[in-house]
DNA sequence: TGCGAACCGTACCGTACGTTACGGTTCGGC
DNA sequence: GCCGAACCGTAACGTACGGTACGGTTCGCA
């Protein structure tokens, strides 16, 4: 089967096997502690599979990344958050919550690895893994909040008058220079109560900046 | 001399004669146009010069890197605000122009060649290139426009405890999701009028968050 | 028990690339 | 006009890696 039809097939619809799931796993373990550099060797010898079999399943170096990609991503989506009996706690809850978990993906070294590759990739040409992830992370998260946000405005709980950009300044006050510094190597901590603090703090911001003006 | 010797060298002070800057600002043309996998042989076909004096001025692959990291840094800084007769109009206009500055860096194509390099060469450790970049983006303007608040907050125009943790929300409302959704190669566009209004925008938001609380 | 499919491990091939070496040219100083 | 330094263009070398081929092993199945 040549590796286009494989690749498509991929994108449609990939009911990985258990032992694939392990050679994806084995791939993102290697991400983390090798950095970017891996090889199909490196790859089969981690997974303890032949390269023979990796071309099989993936097509090539390109396809097993891309498998890599949306495994991970497979595993981290989380359902949506209802909008039953919204007053303002449940908001600061949710909005706190969601700033939590998204601090807490993007500081982890399995992210970093994933979005390092991808943009390496995107560098140059030639591969979607850029575009995957931004649709599996950033672009994600952006549509399952957004309901959220339009359900608070529907209760008076907010005022803004497009959701994506409200929805972007709250990405921007969550992760503001996390990410790029992580990305490019800043050896900093950032342990889960100063993660909660900074969600905390994120949350309190937002609201300030979007709680409707006829109040206080 | 070894390479050793001269990485040292370039580290402490590069005095580039003409003929080097025009092939670093070779390198970086093509960093821009082709994206990260330069070789050795198209940078010098590029700058018309012999991989032999690549070799002799850089001493590596790493070198040259480094070296163009380094000058294109050294063409972005610009000099520090100075805080002179500072009142809220004053405040407001230093904080936009300089929003609007970090978003046209952080949106030109060369910055995101660049970081996207740095980011690559992060992964696989073995290179300085996401430390140099790190402290001359982000950990420099953040030098720069920490004189800015503290002074705006002498001045009673502004109030926080940490200048470092207010810088870092007024990066995060600046810059949002922009860096990371060009890295990742979304192919968004943004025009300078657009640049000015989201400028303005977090400006905006800034002040509110920061004004002293005795006001309103 | 025999057979074929799937897979592992390894050897192999071709190529790309970092690095070095070398012949030829330009140019400033004597 | 001559010399050496600096540099250009290109060829050459060694290695690493993506991709392929193949023999050997396991295992489900008749």
């Amino acid at each position: 089967m040549s590796q286009l039809a494989r690749k498509i097939e991929d994108f449609e619809a990939d009911p990985l096997t258990e032992r694939q799931q392990a050679v994806l796993d084995a791939v993102l373990a290697l991400m983390v502690e090798q950095g970017g550099s891996l090889t199909m060797t490196d790859i089969a010898r981690r997974a303890s599979c032949s390269k023979e079999t990796l071309y099989k399943w993936f097509g090539d170096r390109d396809g097993v990344l891309t498998a890599t990609v949306r495994w991970q991503a497979s595993k981290v989506r989380a359902g949506n958050y209802d909008a039953q009996k919204l007053d303002a706690a449940a908001l600061r809850e949710s909005l706190e919550n969601f700033a939590r978990n998204w601090l807490t993906v993007i500081s982890s070294s399995t992210s970093i690895a994933l979005n390092r590759v991808a943009i390496s990739e995107a560098a140059s040409r030639k591969s979607d893994l850029g575009r995957i992830v931004l649709a599996n992370g950033r672009l994600a998260i952006g549509e399952r909040l957004k309901p959220l946000l339009e359900a608070a405005r529907a209760a008076g709980l907010l005022q803004f008058t497009d959701a994506e950009t409200a929805f972007r300044t709250f990405f921007g006050l969550v992760g503001r220079d996390v990410q790029i510094r992580l990305l490019l190597g800043d050896a900093v901590k950032y342990p889960s109560p100063e993660i909660a603090a900074d969600a905390a703090r994120a949350t309190d911001q937002f609201l300030t900046l979007f709680k409707p003006h006829t109040k206080a």
